[in-house]
DNA sequence: ACGGCCATCGGCCGGGCGGCGGAGGCGACC
DNA sequence: GGTCGCCTCCGCCGCCCGGCCGATGGCCGT
């Protein structure tokens, strides 16, 4: 038997939601919360299988209780909203959301989602899932092109773009290359110029944008 | 009418898919392949509206049949593989496919994913979609810290770094904030010293690293 | 041997950048 | 009503940055 928690600050979801699921013989809805806080609460207290919580909420919202019912217990999380994409996908998913659906969803498509979600599954709404996947081949799209300029530069100069997009100082840059700042600014004036830049702060969203520093490997 | 064509080289599957889909009126199988290379030809040959693309098929393989058809036709791909998880699903995406589901989809659920993604939806089967989710959060991993630094920001100070982090300059961020360039470098001023960065350019590498902006959003 | 590319250095200079002090208006909160 | 934070603007100043002209030596290919 399938135990859910129930989180939406709206008393109608809510309600509506509740009856849909335990209307299968499997599910059982165990609790229902109207705050993020709530949900955090009760899912520690109740321990359900899966919680399924609603994006948008007064107080503690629904990322953050995401996050703690990840931290806190061994629910999944199935997050719900109205509006088909914001920024709070990507949060909710980093805080550890095994499945985004979209409220339009159709009921049997929530129950099947349910299931799934529970066994271990994720599951994204058809029209988030065309944004992750766009975001994820978009790393492999724009690169090429701008990898290519990196082949006009020198040794010499790739040495001093990797150093410069890690927000390093021409003076800095000299010593790490054990050269006159003089040099570097040499090597940085050719670099811009060969890739058509302005500044180093441009030269520095070209080096990420070429993918050739990725956000991460930047130890301290 | 949605025009289909079904890529796959078991003939029990090919005719096993167009039959469940000619079974609704509002699709029509327009042509089949048994290879990569029949399914390039007959795509831009009958011009569906979407191709039914198994994975592993011999001689020109699914992977490079979709990068094909993707370049040479309109038409959006929907692969489909027997084993849950392979690197195929990835170079799949990166060549243009708009989904991914498995062979043991129920049949209404394929001929759902078949509506969708002729209407530019993408999606994705369960399982990869845990896969992909699992390789994207991996991505953030140090960024809560940097990203709770960004909470200490104003509003405007906000703004002016999201454009910082573009590569513009005092005037023209000044110009799209429609504000004097003063009160620019009032703000930059100010968001140095709340995140600790020394110029510019550690701004673009804080921006970065901290997920505000994320490589490939960056439109021409 | 010659020209070309690269790396390294020098000097000069204009301008964008960033820090500092100050100030007025505005809304929120107590 | 007072205080505080935010946004806005002003002036000044030092400095790093980036462009320009030039020079030296080393390594290549023809």
């Amino acid at each position: 038997m399938l135990r859910v928690l129930v989180a939406d600050d709206q008393d109608l979801f809510r309600g509506g939601f509740s009856m849909i699921l335990n209307a299968h013989d499997d599910i059982t809805v165990v609790g229902e919360a109207a705050h993020g806080a709530e949900a955090v609460a009760k899912a520690v207290e109740l321990e359900p299988d899966l919680v399924l919580m609603d994006i948008r909420m007064p107080g503690v919202d629904g990322v953050e209780a995401t996050a703690q019912v990840c931290r806190r217990t061994d629910a999944k999380v199935l997050v719900l909203t109205m509006y088909d994409v914001d920024e709070y996908v990507y949060d909710a998913l980093r805080a550890g959301a095994s499945g985004f659906l979209l409220k339009d969803v159709r009921r049997d498509d929530l129950v099947r989602s349910v299931h799934l979600v529970a066994e271990g599954e994720s599951l994204l709404a058809p029209a988030i899932t065309r944004r992750l996947i766009a975001e994820y081949v978009g790393r492999g799209q724009a690169r090429p092109r701008l990898r290519q300029r990196l082949g006009e530069l020198t040794d010499r100069e790739m040495d001093t773009l990797r150093l410069l997009a890690r927000g390093r100082s021409n003076a800095e840059i000299a010593a790490d290359l054990v050269v006159t700042e003089h040099t570097v600014k040499t090597h940085v004036s050719n670099l811009l110029t060969k890739l058509d830049l302005r500044d180093r702060a441009q030269a520095v969203v070209f080096a990420y944008e070429s993918g050739l520093v990725v956000p991460g490997d930047h130890e301290p």
